[in-house]
DNA sequence: CCCTCACCGAGTACGGTGTACGCGATTTTA
DNA sequence: TAAAATCGCGTACACCGTACTCGGTGAGGG
């Protein structure tokens, strides 16, 4: 029988400690922060080997003792950056989905590469999966079940890496204008206007315009609270409504929008005409 | 005085036939779409300058002619690959927001590397212009105010964002381990194995083996049926609901979870149990 | 105790990337 | 027909991740 067991392992098997060499100068944990202070003040990109192993005094070939690929690399940074914080269920379905989004959303601010990097790679590090092990707890806590959990944990988790990556985005032009303010307005100026005059945007020009769109805190709260009115209206807990339930995947036969967001009467005509 | 004018302008300025020497071999368009051929079917680290030059049987340096930096070219190909298709707004926004999120969603499907591209610049083409313009003028079609307008489109284009990438990243795990089904279970069954058997992980283990968690398609019309619901509650319209209107911003008074999730009376509790 | 061998640190080198620069050929304008 | 503008593109450079290789270090087994 062929020997297969020659696959590496995992990054998370390998034990940090060697048994019988001299003992090793840094680590894993160590080569990662120096990692992560670099992508968050200079961007992922400068977040080279070179640039690490300089910064950590040696040379770049020794990193790899300690992460096989540039890939494990990231990996271990974004278990780093991810940390654990323990989060006591309160019972309040939407009070603990705020708590939980909104902390998500802090830690992707607080490192900008992370939430393109968390995005495109399957995570299993050990703070990823407490993480997911507290949320999990967390909405049990609430009186869901364990598909109805699943699933509110998935909308929450697309909907906040959603939401905060535009926020980055933008934040990402604004600061480059900062600097560049004079520059950017310059480069966009003419060709948003030659856009605009074709006359081919009348919406457009109209929100340019006439929309204010607010503060990025106060849009991400906005926007979730209108998922949490979804979520607790399909999702009702212990904590919240009336017993009626109504099982995902199903709209609610012909009226697609039962209800009154607030207590109101709900005097519902939906859809008519 | 100091000439500031010579900040070059964005690329969509620049007119694509020259007025004076020989007519160019090929364009813009024509470079996106080998870009783009190349991203399709090997991801978009394989589209390097070289290897779409090597694609047109030219020189790499040629490419430089035509788009002044990599950068560049990902703004065409992003230009490119949104295209733009109509939408006429049938007035109902429930219906109008499905079929503009189930499109935008296909898009990011047919092209696995946009969604990623897109998150992480501002875009400007006049395809993604054109097609604000049209989802503007959908909402608009439905009776929603400009402020409204916005803020609705950016929940739905966050959500649709987020969504996507988290069903992206699984497609890509899950074909990397139709490739190589065996190695990738093969490396990560022992350290999952032996995180659960800490028994730090009683959810995450419970999930493992208990839920399903049902097809992306599904999951994705779930999730959006549920912002919708949200949606329509907080932004009633002709075709909706009650004339009750709450702005955005307002949770309904002071207890964050206060309210009935839908209007209790409303008697009707669809597929009870 | 010392030998041995696993492991460390790190230099060199290779194939890849984006792109600055420069040169000769080609076409249009004056 | 001369001049100007633009094209195609080869060469070269800095930077990237990393395979290979080496001599030095220090703990374990005899």
């Amino acid at each position: 029988m062929t020997v297969v067991s020659d696959s590496k392992p995992i990054i998370w098997m390998r034990p940090e400690k060697p048994a019988r060499g001299p003992a090793p100068a840094h680590s894993r944990g160590q080569i990662a922060a120096v990692a992560i202070d670099i992508a968050d003040s200079e961007g992922i990109e400068a977040a080279s080997v070179r640039a690490i192993a300089k910064r950590l005094g040696t040379g770049a070939m020794t990193l790899y003792r300690y992460l096989p690929a540039k890939e494990d690399l990231y990996t271990v940074m974004i278990d780093e950056a991810t940390g654990f914080e323990p989060q006591e269920p309160t019972g309040d379905l939407r009070a603990d989905l705020t708590t939980l989004a909104l902390r998500r959303r802090q830690i992707f601010l607080r490192h900008p590469w992370l939430a393109p990097l968390l995005a495109t790679r399957p995570i299993m590090g050990p703070n990823f999966m407490r993480g997911m092990e507290r949320d999990l707890a967390v909405l049990a806590g609430c009186g869901l079940g364990m598909d109805d959990t699943v699933h509110v944990l998935n909308l929450i988790h697309s909907w906040v890496g959603g939401a905060v990556q535009a926020e980055l985005t933008e934040r990402a032009t604004a600061q480059q204008s900062g600097l560049d303010r004079h520059a950017w307005r310059l480069r966009m100026e003419p060709y948003l206007k030659s856009l605009l005059e074709t006359g081919e945007f009348p919406h457009l020009s109209q929100m340019v315009q006439a929309s204010e769109i607010g503060e990025a805190d106060e849009r991400f709260t906005n926007g979730l609270e209108i998922i949490l009115d979804g979520i607790e209206a399909r999702f009702p807990t212990a904590a919240g409504t009336d017993g009626s339930r109504r099982p995902v995947g199903d709209t609610g036969g012909g009226a697609p929008s039962a209800r009154g967001a607030n207590g109101q009467p709900t005097a519902r005509s939906s859809t008519t005409e």
